[in-house]
DNA sequence: TTGATTTATTGGAACGTTCCATCTATAGGC
DNA sequence: GCCTATAGATGGAACGTTCCAATAAATCAA
């Protein structure tokens, strides 16, 4: 295996019988160079396998085309969809970004984000995982190095984010659902170490008093963002002497947990309980009962926040404005047809 | 903006009173060093805001701590769960694995491996992209980077690769689906141009013929790994004179676009159309049929995959075994109850 | 005391690039 | 023929580390 050490800008200097910096220059796409030198020179790339030495060239230029790309759940489809609208224009700058993923561990995304650092990366767009204390990114600041949040954000950080108007979308869907005729309100899943959480139950709670729902109607259970904590959530909730008849989510994911218990207890979603997720994955029509759900625009999202880091990189700068994208309710079958309220009736199948 | 130029070793030296060599000393946690001496140091790092700067040790050193991994679609759930095993035993060797999805584009793989050795990576990891030409891999293997092949491997290459037994967790599922008393059966989605689809075809093609079910009764509808693609096949398939009554999809994503495609024709899977899935992701379970499929220990392939590089890597080689993990057919609601067969009863009691 | 050994620390060369300042040819203007 | 301009190519210093060989200081054996 021709393991022959590694070949440098030297040896296809050698080779080509021209100086190291006339390779460089080449390499650089130069125009300085006489065309029939610059085949010469590509040749001499191509026969000794040639790789370029990125942390060689940075040491001197001081400016990666890397960018990092921090995720805190991988599995999440949604953040898939996110990874893929950033990596559209990245694609187009001519930029690969690496995707590192943090799977909600703050430790974890502690070294992740170190280990981005040192590899020198141009700059960083995270979604940060859930319990990450406010000082987490005073380091990285201070080295300068431009940071943006996606979806998620730190209670007080200077740091740009970019994410959906989260309060408005949550009043939207809690509307829909009183709409319905629901009297007894759920917010199920998420944490309130969660800034979105807060944004989240704050549009629910809002429209539960614009609208007239008192506060000893809504039932508020906390759980994991996942299938698994929506299915734990609507236990506890059903557990309760006047159970709620309809549950806005966290999020999908935790929609689908919901429907999912419904069923293993022999409940429809729609029929018997109403459920709203938030996000709207590429999953969320598919399912059976297909699933409303606020509509957050997740690629475009991604492409928004891609382009601040851009910008930012480009200008130097380590500052850029919040960016709230807008959103709106996919109303689908798990809400159930319109009905005149029901005010009581659990029509709880036995 | 405390944009100070970039603190070195250099800085921190001066800021302790010592000599470069001994804070480099510290960074390696080496015991040469006097106790005092590093705490010392460890402060002046801290002070100053201390970047390590991978790029430059690696100048030295020559074998960094990075290790690529290069997907062709993060927005199958399959490949996530694979990554997440790749991350367990990356994560407890003090390795960070980076990221990179190719939208199974070759192109974009190209870009997306030449970024990521010129990064230096350490080592590979690769499920290639559709249509990779098998030159692909010649440079990278040149440059005596490892590279191990997940899920997916290329015709005539030396890559080691760690994948399921697709042949025989064909084999099975075909099996059972003859079992039920299918008769007229089909093979959806997949393309020619991956080595996989002829393992999982030729699983299928062979359970046919052991079990007596001649070519004509066969119906093979090649097309997209996606959801989008198995609802194309579904209808394809459906309008044939005499349409197969029941499907092996190359993946679940395929499964449940065929499950789609059957319900929006008012067709129920299991009762009217027998569906198997390969992969068994997650969601699998808690469709609605839940869906049969093949399941492969996805997490457990992608630790496999990460022990094998770790290996490869520490014995400085770049080659290994295959490895071909068990497969096993995971039943569920999408092929129906039994059922005394339409044709002849195959005898599938209870 | 002397010399040997151990413990802590250090300077300098090397790693593979970039980029500035310099150099050599050739061409053009007169 | 001479001077200047220009195109093309080049040597060397610098980037931030590691690691070897060397040194200095402390300890020990005799």
């Amino acid at each position: 295996m021709a393991s022959r050490a590694k070949a440098t800008i030297l040896d296809i200097a050698r080779e080509a019988g021209v100086s190291k910096s006339t390779v460089s220059l080449v390499l650089q796409g130069s125009g300085l160079i006489r065309p029939e030198t610059a085949v010469k020179v590509r040749k001499a790339i191509e026969d000794v396998g040639y790789v370029y030495n990125r942390g060689a060239a940075n040491l001197r230029k001081a400016h990666s085309n890397v960018i990092g790309m921090v995720i805190n759940d991988l599995t999440n489809p949604f953040f898939a969809e996110l990874a893929v609208g950033m990596e559209r224009v990245f694609q187009a700058a001519g930029i690969v970004p690496f995707i590192a993923n943090t799977a909600e561990n703050p430790v974890r995304q502690e070294e992740v984000l170190k280990s981005l650092l040192e590899q020198g990366v141009a700059g960083l767009i995270v979604s940060p995982a859930r319990g990450t204390t406010p000082g987490a990114f005073r380091r990285i600041e201070a080295a300068g190095v431009p940071v943006v949040f996606a979806m998620r954000r730190l209670p007080e950080s200077r740091i740009p984010a970019i994410a959906p108007d989260n309060h408005r979308g949550a009043y939207l869907a809690t509307q829909h659902l009183i709409g319905k005729g629901h009297r007894r309100l759920a917010f199920f899943g998420g944490s309130s170490d969660l800034v979105v959480y807060h944004d989240r139950l704050g549009g629910f709670i809002e429209a539960c008093e614009a609208l007239g729902i008192p506060a000893a109607n809504r039932t508020i259970v906390e759980g994991e963002t996942s299938r698994r904590g929506g299915m734990a959530c609507l236990e506890t909730a059903l557990a309760a002497a006047e159970p709620p008849t309809a549950a806005l989510c966290f999020n999908d994911a935790v929609a689908f947990g919901v429907m999912l218990a419904l069923r293993k207890r022999g409940l429809e979603a729609g029929a018997d309980f109403a459920v709203v997720g938030f996000d709207d994955v590429a999953e969320a029509e598919h399912y059976m009962p297909a699933l409303t759900s606020v509509a957050v625009d997740t690629p475009g999202l991604g492409e928004r926040a891609a382009h601040v880091m851009l910008k930012m990189i480009q200008s130097r700068t380590t500052r850029a404005e919040d960016h709230i994208g807008a959103v709106s309710l996919v109303v689908r079958e798990s809400c159930g047809p319109s009905r005149s309220a029901r005010g009581s009736g659990m029509g709880d199948a036995a």
